[in-house]
RNA sequence: GUCCCCAUCGUCUAGCGGUUAGGACACCGCCCUUUCACGGCGGUAACCGGGGUUCAAGUCCCCGUGGGGACGCCA
């Protein structure tokens, strides 16, 4: 009989800052590799540093989940809600001789490393408690596992591939402080394990600690989960993304304009591909990855990469979808867009020349509100001592229009390019500036139509008396 | 320093013993063009070094080198 366990992964941030790159990124693995074998996906806060843990991480790692899309179907759970469960377990490794109180001070622990270091060894608990039989109950003690002296303990990583660490390089590690709190080691062995977590899927840098995590396991008898240890994300320096370069919070993603679905596709391209594939859906992202062909190497992160593949979703997400990201940069810019075109339509006319949404809600002003100044350079490049003449010209035929629409517009323009003997070149540029106060828009007759015609024509009858003024 | 991991264009990657070493971003040309973009076409550019194994090595092994990580009463 094979019994099919549901899988279950769960992303374990501790809440000393911003959800970060970094944290995304293995959260997103995670969260692949358990929507697609139909299991769940657990939101745990590793919270037992009391002194750094904060109710703004917890908050902002939470809005990071929610506006990234990753979605969990148990927590967030709380350690500091299980401290009772902990300290159980920590009374059964102490029953059972794998656990024992240590009298060691802080500064003979420093002495002892900065000497191992002098000495050129790995800095480690040399054990001096280990036997001493210590009961805990007079002078401060701390609670130390009693990792095995001999062997190797194996991991079988998904992403890695077979590991092996002596037990020689391991030493005997705290799980309770002082103060009787436990400590992160204990915690993530206890919650994975009551938890039902069949894959621990983590950053690399947490490697180390899988060894005397798999030990502690085997200590309580129980039975391992899979390991997945994904590369580190490096920055541009070459160097880890952390806190200090690089590794911004999410939320910054979405404040530059990032689609949240970008973001996601870019890291998951980043160590991982699927043929010569560039864009997945969600559904193809949930379907394709396997979590065996992330790449064991560490990656740069590349913001131009990032930037394109924004670019992407712009040019093809469906217009209600953008708009449903869009409305935050509105409302960040201060841009009403209930007095003007649909902006359905805007964004049509607009997704092919725009990378960010931050950028797409920047160039669109001008259909909803007018502006009061010319740019400065494309006024100074297109306004020319003939320009009165032609607006003039090209304010008479739109005034006359019935029905405003692009064809209609494009007729007008080139009725007056005809008229005038004047090529397209010569006549857009100072029509544009005219209409929208800038250098750049869609093509002039689906932008006319679009600021509509009776903005327009005001527009076009300030510029001509703006630019009369100026070559009188 | 010790241990662990890693190593193909500048970057992300494909390659799983026999390939003109493929794709994408970036970059550079050309085309399109009323602006800004989009787009199209083309181009530059890589197997870290040295030993093995093999008829044959980017692919397997070893040693260097380089990079990253870990070495807390942090997680």
């Amino acid at each position: 009989m094979i019994i099919i366990m549901t899988v279950k992964t769960r992303f374990a941030p501790s809440p000393t800052g911003y959800l970060h790159i970094g944290g995304v990124r293995t959260a997103l693995y995670s969260w692949l590799h358990a929507r697609q074998n139909k299991g769940n996906f657990i939101l745990r806060i590793e919270d037992t540093d009391r002194e750094r843990s904060t109710q703004e991480s917890v908050d902002a790692i939470i809005e990071g989940m929610d506006w990234i899309g990753l979605d969990y179907d148990e927590g967030p759970i709380f350690q500091t809600d299980r401290f009772d469960r902990y300290t159980e377990v920590i009374n059964q490794l102490l029953e059972q001789g794998d656990a024992y109180h240590c009298e060691c001070t802080r500064d003979e622990l420093d002495a002892m490393r900065e000497a191992q270091r002098a000495n050129k060894e790995k800095p480690r608990y040399n054990g001096k408690c280990r036997d001493a039989g210590h009961n805990g109950n007079d002078i401060e003690s701390v609670i130390r596992f009693r990792n095995p002296v001999d062997g190797d303990v194996l991991i079988d990583d998904l992403i890695k591939g077979q590991i092996t660490i002596n037990n020689r390089e391991l030493d005997d590690l705290i799980i309770a402080r002082s103060d009787g709190t436990p400590t992160y080691n204990l915690t993530v062995v206890v919650d994975d394990l009551d938890m039902g977590v069949t894959h621990v899927i983590r950053g690399d840098d947490h490697i180390n600690n899988t060894p005397r995590q798999i030990n502690m396991m085997k200590a309580l008898g129980a039975e391992l989960p899979q390991f997945a240890h994904a590369p580190m994300i490096l920055g541009g320096d070459g160097k880890r993304l952390s806190k200090r370069h690089g590794a911004v919070s999410v939320m910054q993603y979405r404040d530059e304009g990032y689609f949240p679905q970008a973001l996601l596709n870019y890291l998951l391209r980043l160590g991982w591909s699927h043929e010569d594939q560039e864009i997945f859906s969600r559904d193809e992202m949930i379907s394709l990855f396997k979590i065996e062909n992330v790449n064991g190497a560490p990656s740069t992160f590349n913001t131009k990469k990032l930037l394109w593949v924004n670019e992407q979703y712009i040019k093809t997400l469906p217009a209600v979808e953008i708009t449903e990201h869009l409305q935050w940069h509105l409302d960040d810019q201060d841009l009403d867009v209930s007095n003007g075109p649909a902006l359905h339509d805007v964004i049509e006319a607009h997704r092919d020349r725009a990378k960010t949404l931050k950028e797409l809600a920047a160039s669109i002003g001008y259909y909803y509100e007018d502006f009061s100044e010319y740019d400065e350079k494309a006024s100074k490049k297109h306004f020319k001592t003939a320009t009165p003449d032609i607006l003039q010209n090209l304010l008479d035929k739109f005034s006359k229009v019935s029905d405003w629409n692009a064809a209609n517009i494009q007729a007008e323009i080139n009725a007056t390019c005809e008229e005038l003997e004047l090529g397209m070149g010569k006549v857009g540029p100072a029509l544009r500036v005219a209409v929208t106060g800038s250098g750049m828009s869609p093509s002039l007759d689906i932008t006319m139509a679009l600021i509509g015609q009776q903005r327009s024509l005001q527009r076009l009858q300030k510029a001509v008396e703006f630019t009369r003024q100026k070559y009188a």
